[in-house]
Order: C-alpha cells, then sequence, then structure tokens
DNA sequence: TGTACATCAGTGAACGCGCGTTCACTGATGTAC
DNA sequence: TGTACATCAGTGAACGCGCGTTCACTGATGTAC
C-alpha cells in the first residue's frame, strides 16, 4: 500500500498519486532506463509522508505522547512500514528538528537586517511574521519540544540556537554602532534580539489572527527599545 | 494504605509519618475534639503526595505523556485511589498550574525593583535566580507547559502570565523615568522584562551549575541594555 | 465512657483497548543475460 | 525485446504489556445517643 493508499482508516486525508508520476513524453530520451528510480521515488514519498504526519500530530501533541502507530495510521501506511525508514520514533524526531531548524534558520537570517534603522525594524518583523504563517508547523513543534519532555530533542535544538546566536553575533559586529563590543557584549546583544523574535513567533502560532497586528507591534517597540539601548551602551563598563 | 505505605512498588521513596500526627500536649484544650480532622488530614496528605508524585514525574516527561497510573505509583497508591481526588489528570494538570504559578508570581514580583539601577539589578537578577532553584519542579513543568500539548494548561498559564506583565506595567509607571508614558509603553516594557526573566529561568534549569553565573551575568547585561533604552525612549514617537 | 451505625479513603480484580515490536509473507520493481 | 532471478517496501497476524475506568469491597474514622 502506497502512503495514500486505500486502508480507508483515517477519514480525511490529502490524497496523492502513488502511480504514473512520469508524466513527461515516453520518447526514449536516452539509453539509460526513463524511470528507473522509481522504486527509491516512492520510498522517499512515504518518508516524507511519515514526517508530514507526525508533524500534523504534534500541533496538537507533544513528541513524548504521539505513538508509532498514530503516525503510520496518519500516513496511511501499516505500522511495520515505519521500521523500513527510522530505527525509532527518536530518529524521526531528530530528523524532524534538522527539517524545522532550517526554516528556524532562515527566520533568523531575515531578522539580521534589524539592528538597523526603525523602516528595517518594522520590515523585518513583518518577514519573520510572514515566515511563522507560512512554517507554523515546524515553529510549533520547536517551541513545544525546546523544554520539552524528551532530552535529545531539546539538547538539538539548543545546540543549534546558540549557533543562531553566534552567527547574529558576528554578524552585529560590522555594525558601526557596535565597533569596539566584545564578543560577549555581541553574544548579550544577540540572544535578547533572537529570543524576542522567538517569542514573538510563538506568541503568533498561540493567539488569534486579529491579535497578531498587536503583537507585532509590541515587538518592534521592543526591538527600538533594545536599540535605543545599544547606542548609550559603553562597551565592558556596566558590570565592574 | 496511606501514601508512604507497604506497598513496597516504587524502590525508593521519601517515607513520612502517616499517624500520630498530633504532637501536642494532649491537655483537653477545649470542648471540641483534639484530634478532629485526622481524616480529612490524611486525605490531604495523599492528594499532596498525588501532587507531588506527578512533578517529579513531570522533570521528565510532558505532562501530555505521563499516565494516571505511573502517578498514582510513584505517590505508593493504588490507581482508583486517585478518583477520590481528582475527575482525571487534566484536574490534577490545573491544580499544578496553580500552585507553580504561585511560585512565578512571587518570582517575577521579586523582579520589579529591577527597573531602577545597576545595583538593584545584579540584586534582582540573584532573586531571581535563587528562586528558580528553590522552585525547579514547578518552574521546569511552566517551562515545559507553556506551549506544551495540553490546551487547558496553555492557556491558563498564559493567562497568568499576561497577568503578571499588566501587574509590572502598572509598577514601572511609578518610575521617574516613565512619567509621561502610555499604558501600551508600559505593557511593551514589562513583558520584555519578564519574558528575560522567565528565560533565564529557563536557561537556568537546563544549564549545569558551572554555567549558572554566565547565564545571570548576560541576564543582568540584557536588562541593563533595555534600561538604557528606557532613557531615551520617546513615548508614542517611535511608531508614528 | 460505651455502643451501634454511618461515612468514606483506599483496595484489588477485572474489562477492553492501543501500544511497540517480531515474523513470515507478497508482489511490484530492478537487474543480468 | 524477453526471460529468470534478486531485491526490498510494505503487509497483516500475533505477542505481551500498561493503560483508564468500573465495581463491589474493607476497615478505620467519625457521629449519635
Amino acid at each position: 500500500m502506497s502512503p495514500s493508499g486505500s486502508g480507508g482508516r483515517s477519514s480525511t486525508r490529502s490524497s496523492r498519486p502513488s502511480r504514473s508520476r512520469r508524466s513527461s513524453r515516453s520518447s526514449s530520451r536516452s539509453e539509460s532506463s526513463e524511470r528507473a528510480t522509481s522504486r527509491s521515488e516512492s520510498k522517499e514519498l512515504t518518508r516524507q509522508a511519515l514526517l508530514r504526519a507526525a508533524l500534523k500530530l504534534l500541533s496538537r501533541h507533544s513528541f513524548d505522547s504521539i505513538s508509532l502507530r498514530e503516525v503510520t495510521r496518519e500516513a496511511g501506511v501499516s505500522p511495520t512500514a515505519f521500521y523500513r525508514h527510522f530505527d525509532d520514533m527518536e530518529e524521526l524526531g531528530l530528523v524532524l528538528v534538522e527539517d524545522a531548524l532550517g526554516s528556524l534558520r532562515q527566520m533568523i537570517r531575515a531578522a539580521r537586517s534589524v539592528t538597523d534603522t526603525q523602516i528595517n525594524v518594522r520590515r523585518s518583523v513583518q518577514t519573520l511574521a510572514d515566515y511563522t504563517h507560512d512554517h507554523q508547523a515546524h515553529l510549533r513543534f520547536i517551541a513545544r519540544e525546546r523544554y520539552g519532555g524528551v532530552k535529545v530533542l531539546r539538547r538539538a535544538i539548543r545546540r543549534e540556537i546558540q549557533l543562531f546566536v553566534d552567527e547574529l553575533a558576528v554578524d552585529v559586529g560590522q555594525l558601526p554602532e557596535l565597533q569596539g563590543w566584545s564578543v560577549d557584549d555581541r553574544r548579550v546583544l544577540a540572544s535578547l534580539l533572537v529570543e524576542t523574535a522567538v517569542h514573538m513567533a510563538v506568541e503568533l502560532l498561540e493567539a488569534r489572527d486579529d491579535e497578531h497586528p498587536a503583537i507585532q507591534r509590541r515587538t518592534e517597540s521592543q526591538l527600538l527599545l533594545v536599540l535605543l539601548g545599544v547606542t548609550r551602551w559603553q562597551p565592558g563598563r556596566h558590570l565592574d
């Protein structure tokens, strides 16, 4: 049975074509087979269906509490098929973290231009908000598991967020106002910016649509407040 | 069987005296019975044992994934005894949220004096750090379930944190630098301070002991950065 | 104080259910010639 | 192109287990007189 096969157990599931994936003309293009990767292609489709199914379940439950059988049921596949793709749920979880942090990494990169003028703050916040809207499932998963019940996932998320902060710390070092700031001072700023961005993202996920503008405006103000502080900061002098 | 009774299923459990709770002299103090509340007292002990057991399990797992039987096993009580105290796990969870937010409320109150001078920042951060250390289980639970898989808990936590922010927003309004700030501006500041405090708390919970000083110092710097921004903030002028 | 009855916190057996994992299997896809 | 064999993604039955909840119960605590 294919991921979208006729199992008929989960009531509403998006159907995808599981056969006839080759729509190009059948004229022999070359000597190699025209549809050579068919088996591995369909295996990959099932793998993606499992990941998508898990992500869907994770919008309502924490990783800790979803079962292998639930995931395969949602994916339209028998429980045993799972083991063709992952050793266990934990391995699937780590793949999800990687995928999701790809999203988060892009989001944080979009925040890089935050540290300049007021216009940029507003535009960057809008970019972050759009990104959040387009990657709700991944971001919700990250927010949920960042302090969730599965240690290995917490660790993986924590490590990646630290990398974002370090990256942003290097980046802000190029701004004129921050000449002469120590690495530590730049990390202080970077983590505050990242946390404020992440906080906006998770607030947007929790909120009703009509609350979004207020949340974005609040985040804009908070970033401006921080940036005003930056102009008065005396590197290394505040904590003597 | 009492919470600390001879069930003998969970291997290491702290034993508490379940009898002889009256240590005061037996001289008839009044006409009413000297140990009249014995039955309700021991019921309360079991209730507390269930809550404590749940909190202990929640240090390693999310609420979503712990079972009623696990909780009663940890509490040293039969599964059916649970229903003498709570309708279901969700009800127990809401009680835990209330208890834990009592802790968080005190913690945030300790942060109120943050908004003045550098000395106060350092002292307030230390107060928050001490508080975190003393209420690890409650704070971990809040951090985990704030964006966790159980909607009713998320809602309860979210609502209470919003109350903290509002409370702090009123409080900072009395500072000389904030005269003339609108309610919205004060809330912007208050939520930034609360989030920074909460973030420090959860970072401390995740970190090794030797990492704590660095986390506290970073938080001090972040709060100072924000407070520097406050002195340059022009109420209502930044978002025209 | 003593006795007879009521209350009720906690018990233990039983139930049907979904779980993770194993196993031998099926049949379409892929490959060698 | 055609045939014979190999590969392997996905299947379905089976297992033992822990789950939430029900039920009739026990016996210590509480109360009325």
